[in-house]
DNA sequence: ATGTAATGGTCTTGAAACCGACCTTTCGGC
DNA sequence: GCCGAAAGGTCGGTTTCAAGACCATTACAT
C-alpha cells in the first residue's frame, strides 16, 4: 500500500457503470419483468426513452432490439405504433440475469436489505401527505394484486412494492427498491407458487396499504417487517432442504 | 402523458454521470481538499489511479492537468516522481464545485433517503450480535471522528457513518450508502464547515454508537434520525438563504 | 382521397473514452 | 559509469455514444 492510496479508496468507489447499452437494457428488462409496464401495454416512443435515460436514440433501439430478439416486445411502425410488451412475457430462460443457483448468504442478504429499504419506504410512505390519485392508484394496486392469478402474481406484487417505494417521495430510492425486487424475483423463483401463501401475502398486503392509507408510520413499518419475515422464513424453508 | 410512461420514469433516473473527465476531477479535487492528501503527499501513480477509479489513464490525466493548472498538484518525472499535493492549497475561488448548483429538491431527496437507508442500517447494526472486533472498529471511529481537525472531518465522518452500514450485516447496503455519502458530501461542500455544528454532530454521534453496542435498535433509529434531521435542517438553512 | 402527425428505421458525422505501445526522465544500486 | 525500475509524457488506432437529419410506414382527421 501506498499510504496516501489507501485513504482515496472510498471517493473511489461509486464505479462508473460500464457501459451504457447493458444498462439501458437492464433497465428495460426490469420495467417488464417488474411489471411496470403490463402485458399488451406500449413503451414509451424511443425518443423519449432516450431523453429519460439521458442515453442516444441508437442505444436505446439497440437494446430494444436485444429485447425483441428475446421476445420481451414487438415493435410496430406507424402512427399510433411503438414498442410493446408482447402478451405471453416469455419465462426467464438465462436470459439477462444468470440462473446460478442462488448463492449462499443470498437470502439473508436479500432479507436484511429488504428490512432496511422496503420497511424504510413503507415508514415514509405513511409519514407523508399523499395526493387523492396516490391513495387510488394505492388502493388500485393492491386490488390488482389480490385479484391476480398465480401466474401473475409476482408482477403485480413487484408492482405494489415498487409504489410503495414511490410514494416515499424520494426518487432516487426506486431504483434501489426495484435491483432489491429483481434479486427478490429470483429467488421466489427457486420456489413453488402455492395458494396458501399468496393468500398470507395478500393480508399482510392489505394491512401495509390500510397503514400506509391511514398515515400511522409504524404500524406500516410493522406489517411491512412481518411481511418482509414471512417472506424471508419460505425462502429459508425451502432452499434448506436442497 | 401516454398512461404507461408514468411507471418507467422513476425507474429510469439515477442516470449517467455525464463524463468521465468531470467526474475525475471532481474526485481528486475532493480528495485534496477534504485533506485526504495531505499537503506535500503524492497522488497515487497515474496508471493506479486509472484501475482504481475505473477509468483510463486518458481522463486520468486530462483531471489532473487541469488540477495542476488550478495550481492544487504538481508533477515530476522519473523515478521516485509522480504527482504531488502542493504545499499551499490554494483557495477555493469557486473553481471546480461552484458550478454544480445543488439541483431543486436534491436536499430532500437526500434526506429522505437517509432516513431509509442510514436509519436502517443503524437499526440493523444494533439489531445484531457485533464481534469483539466490530465493536472496537466502531469505537476506535468515533473516537477518531471527534479528535479530528475540522479540515479531516468531513473524511471521519463519512468513514463512521460507512462501518455503522458494513455493521449491518449486509453487504449489499454498503455501496449504497457509500454512494448517499458522496452525495452528502457534495451538499455539504456548498457550506461552510462551523465548530458548533461539529460539536452537536459528535454529540448525536455518541449517542448512535452507544445504543448500537448497547443493542438497542430503536434508540440507535432514533438517534439516527436525530443526526439526519439536524444536518438536513443545517443545509436547507444555508442553501434557501442564496 | 388526401394530408398530417407520430412513430419506427436508416444513415452520417463527430466527440469522448479506452487501450496499448512506446518514449523520456530520474533515481538508486551494482 | 552503467543499468534497470518507476514514474510521467506522447501517440495512434479502435470502440462506444451521442446528435441530428432524413426516410418509410401507418392511422386518424378532414
Amino acid at each position: 500500500m501506498t499510504g496516501s492510496a489507501e485513504g482515496i479508496e472510498l471517493l473511489i468507489r461509486a464505479a462508473r457503470p460500464t457501459n451504457a447499452y447493458e444498462e439501458t437494457m437492464q433497465r428495460l428488462l426490469q420495467s417488464v419483468r417488474l411489471g411496470m409496464i403490463g402485458p399488451g401495454e406500449r413503451l414509451p416512443a424511443e425518443r423519449d426513452l432516450a431523453t429519460m435515460l439521458k442515453v442516444s436514440r441508437d442505444t436505446v433501439r439497440e437494446a430494444l432490439a436485444t429485447l425483441a430478439e428475446a421476445g420481451y416486445v414487438v415493435s410496430r411502425r406507424g402512427r399510433y405504433g411503438g414498442t410493446f410488451v408482447v402478451e405471453q412475457i416469455p419465462p426467464d430462460a438465462t436470459f439477462g440475469s444468470a440462473s446460478t443457483a442462488p448463492a449462499a448468504g443470498e437470502v439473508e442478504d436479500v432479507t436484511t436489505l429488504r428490512r432496511v429499504l422496503e420497511v424504510g419506504a413503507a415508514r415514509e410512505a405513511a409519514g407523508r401527505e399523499l395526493s387523492a390519485e396516490d391513495r387510488a392508484a394505492l388502493a388500485h394496486a393492491l386490488e390488482e394484486c389480490s385479484a391476480s392469478e398465480a401466474a401473475a402474481y409476482r408482477r403485480l406484487d413487484s408492482r405494489l412494492h415498487l409504489l410503495i417505494a414511490e410514494l416515499s417521495g424520494s426518487a432516487s430510492l426506486v431504483p434501489l427498491v426495484a435491483n432489491l425486487r429483481t434479486r427478490v424475483n429470483a429467488l421466489l423463483e427457486e420456489i413453488p407458487v402455492l395458494q396458501p401463501n399468496i393468500v398470507h401475502s395478500n393480508d399482510q398486503h392489505r394491512a401495509i396499504v390500510a397503514a400506509i392509507l391511514a398515515g400511522r408510520p409504524e404500524s406500516a413499518a410493522e406489517a411491512m417487517l412481518e411481511h418482509v419475515e414471512g417472506s424471508s422464513a419460505l425462502l429459508r424453508g425451502f432452499l434448506s432442504r436442497q
